[in-house]
DNA sequence: CGTTCAATTGAACAAGTGCTCAATTCGGTT
DNA sequence: AACCGAATTGAGCACTTGTTCAATTGAACG
């Protein structure tokens, strides 16, 4: 097999692992087992563990951005900042926010993820900025400070998610959703 | 030393073992060369490393919201809600924040610290609703649904904090400050 | 003094981790 | 056919983890 394809084989392969049994719990031997190959042929394309756990984590969140920025392409602003709202439960396992949550605490302690996830969280941001600013124009009413709110509505995010993933929590997927419409309302002059 | 303060002097250190090098990273030998004791003294105490780290994080978090609370009793609402906005930025190296938020991640994992943390979160939901209802009742025009508006300002807080803590961020202290209190604005008919 | 029992020790163990490296396979080139 | 270099192996190393348990201390009590 190509050295190419095999690096993308074997980060398809972390990103599953990782997916399944939560950032800090996976190893590289659940890679390499799920894989059926030796440990040797892992470190052969990615020097340590921590720079293919980075890569896969920033191609998931990458692909995770791209998949709601399709979901919301073309769409009116106002049904656009709906459809987000309703992806963010829509995932019925958690699995994704899962592995978010879990990359954004990893990264206190790992620089390659730190770096990862502040491009990630930028990328976030400046999509909801865009939202924001675009349901500002098609009603004429300005929102005032996008920038803001789009941080306000990120942050909101990712701690309900938070909340969430706690087994036996008291904030339900439905909960967080109604919550995050309430406030995607007041930012927006209390019509979205 | 007695049995009860023995199992109390190893709650505060691994409180201190905790805060120092994060709850994924602190081991039950960090705690017992920190108190020059054996390893099976603290099994003496706590049967599992699990036990023990979950009663570190219930003993913390209760500090720290009970600080809280004191903060702001006796304090006119709005005020209250200032220093609030205030203290979360307070701590210099974000330890506490620290804490919370790996028990938070760490919680999908292990089912004590979802209980502690379930619970910690439904403290905080409670002391906010509190302060906003005062804050209604102190001008008469009631805050609608104090409730929905505790959850998104908890959730907030974390979210921000989640994006501070993370190296090299975008999110400075200042900013989440900033947006910590034009939520609070936003939820108290903009007069906060 | 002798007895008792909780407090305490710390070497040892099993399980798990990331990573190394000499040895092997094997497709492509000469 | 001979050769080369990349792909691949996997046993093994060094390290860390939580936990166990037979042995020891030492204060309290009769």
């Amino acid at each position: 097999m190509s050295g190419e394809d095999r690096r993308k084989q074997i980060v398809e392969t972390a990103i599953d692992v990782i997916l399944q049994k939560g950032l800090a719990q996976a190893a590289t031997r659940d890679v390499t087992r799920a894989l059926g190959v030796g440990s040797g042929l892992l470190h052969h394309y990615f020097p340590s563990w921590a720079e293919l756990r980075a890569e896969a984590v920033r191609l998931a969140a990458t692909r995770e951005i791209e998949a709601v920025k399709a979901l919301v392409e073309g769409v009116p602003a106002c049904e656009a900042l709906e459809r987000v709202a309703d992806w963010m439960v829509d995932d019925e396992d958690m699995q994704h926010w899962r592995l978010w949550l879990n990359a954004l605490d990893e990264a206190h302690r790992d620089d390659l993820l730190a770096e990862v996830m502040n491009a990630a969280l930028l990328d976030w941001h400046r999509m909801i900025a865009g939202l924001l600013v675009r349901l500002g124009e098609e009603r004429g009413a300005t929102t005032s400070n996008a920038d803001d709110a789009a941080w306000r509505v990120t942050a909101l995010m990712d701690g309900l998610a938070s909340a969430m993933l706690v087994k036996g929590s008291a904030m339900t997927a439905r909960t967080a959703r109604v919550l995050l419409k309430q406030q995607l309302r007041l930012d927006c002059g209390r019509q979205v």
